[in-house]
DNA sequence: CCCTGTTATATCGTGACGATATATCGAATT
DNA sequence: AATTCGATATATCGTCACGATATAACAGGG
C-alpha cells in the first residue's frame, strides 16, 4: 500500500468533507478555494489520497451510480466520499496535533482554513507559532540586509526589501488574529 | 543522461556563477541569498544539476584539488565551477527568452533577482507580464469573495482577504517599477 | 445534430528533493 | 595535546508528489 506524507493533503481532504459528502471534482474544488493561494491539487494526488484514506478506514465510498460494474471505466460515475466516526476522529487528532512543519506555509494556510472547526486555545497555539516562525524569517531577512548593504546588487537588495515588508504585514496581520483569539478565551472564561 | 527539465534552476545557477567561478557549498548559498525567500535549494538538486550542465558544456570544471584521483570519495575536495562562454551565450538566451511559466512566483524572482544582468527592455516585459498574471489572480478573488460573501466561512474569508490585500502591494509594487523602467528607457533613447 | 466546454474519474512516468552518508578542517574546550 | 563540535563540502538514493494525459458522458448554444 502506497504509503502517503503529507498530512496536509490529508487535513484538506478530510475538513472539506467535514460538511458533507462529495465526489472528487467537486471535493477538489472546495479544497482549492480554501487552498488554493498557497497550494496546487491535481488529481495525481487527489485520487490516490481518496484511495489511501478509504482503505484506512476514514472515508466511505457509496457509489450508488457505479455500483459494482465497470469500475474504473466509466467517467461521470459521480463516486461520492464521506466521513466515518473514525475519519472524523482522525480529523479532530489532525487539527489539535502539531505535526512536523506546521508552521510552513502550506500547512498553515490549511490549518487556519479549518479554524472554525478547531478549538479555541489550538487556534491561538497555531497563530503564535506561525508568528514565531515569521518573526525569525524577519531576522534572517534583516541580518542579510544590514550584512550586504553596499556590496549587494540593487535588485537583490530590492526584492528583499520588499519581501521584509512583505512579512512585516501578516506579522502585524497575526498580532491582530491573536489579539482577538486572547479576549475572546477571557471572556469564555468568565 | 538524466534530462532535468527547470529551467529556473538552471538560470539561478548560471546567473550566480556569472560573477566568477564558485564551488557548489559556496554557489548553493549565493544562490539560496537571491531565491531562497520562494525557493529551497537542495543538493539533491544542485548536484545533478551541475554536472549536467557541465555535460552540456555550459560548466567548466577547474578542480586542481581533487585532480584526477579519488573522485567521489574526498569531500573538502572544492570542485570549483565556472561558466564556458557557451555557458553565458545560453544565459544570455534565458534571459531573453520567455520560458513557460515565466510569471510564476519562482520563475520570476529568479529573473527578478538577476536583472542587473537582463536587458532593459525584457526587464519591462517581464515586470509587466508579471504584472497581468498578478491582476488575473486578483480578479480570481475577489470573483470568489463576492459570489461567496454570505455563505462563505468567516476565516477562509479573512484568509482570502489578507491574501487579496498582499497581491495589491504586489501590484502596486510592480507598477512603481515598471514606472521607473519606462522613463530609463525614454532617458535612454534620448 | 454537431461541436465545444465542462464535468468526472483514473493512471503513469519521472523529476525534484529530503534524508542521509562520509569526511575534512578550524576553533574552542578540556 | 587531545578531543569535541560545528561548519564546510561532495555525493547519492528512494520515493513521493504531480503534470500530463486518456477517456467519456453530458449540457447547451447555434
Amino acid at each position: 500500500m502506497a504509503t502517503r506524507k503529507s498530512q496536509t493533503l490529508d487535513l484538506a481532504i478530510l475538513g472539506t468533507l467535514k460538511e458533507g459528502e462529495l465526489h472528487g471534482y467537486e471535493l477538489r474544488k472546495r479544497a482549492l478555494s480554501l487552498i488554493g493561494q498557497v497550494r496546487s491539487l491535481s488529481y495525481g494526488s487527489l485520487y490516490p489520497a481518496l484511495r489511501e484514506l478509504t482503505e484506512r478506514g476514514y472515508l466511505e465510498v457509496d457509489d450508488r451510480a457505479a455500483l459494482g460494474i465497470r469500475r474504473g471505466a466509466n467517467p461521470r460515475a459521480r463516486i461520492a466520499y464521506s466521513l466515518t466516526s473514525a475519519g472524523k476522529e482522525h480529523l479532530n487528532s489532525l487539527l489539535a496535533e502539531s505535526g512536523p512543519k506546521e508552521w510552513e506555509d502550506d500547512s498553515f494556510v490549511v490549518r487556519f482554513a479549518l479554524f472554525s472547526q478547531t478549538d479555541l486555545r489550538v487556534r491561538v497555539r497555531i497563530l503564535e507559532g506561525r508568528h514565531t516562525r515569521l518573526v525569525e524569517r524577519l531576522e534572517t531577512i534583516r541580518e542579510s540586509l544590514s550584512r550586504g548593504r553596499e556590496r549587494m546588487d540593487t535588485w537583490t537588495l530590492e526584492l528583499q526589501r520588499h519581501g521584509e515588508e512583505a512579512v512585516e504585514r501578516e506579522v502585524r496581520w497575526l498580532n491582530e488574529l491573536i489579539d482577538n483569539a486572547k479576549t475572546e478565551e477571557k471572556e469564555m472564561n468568565k
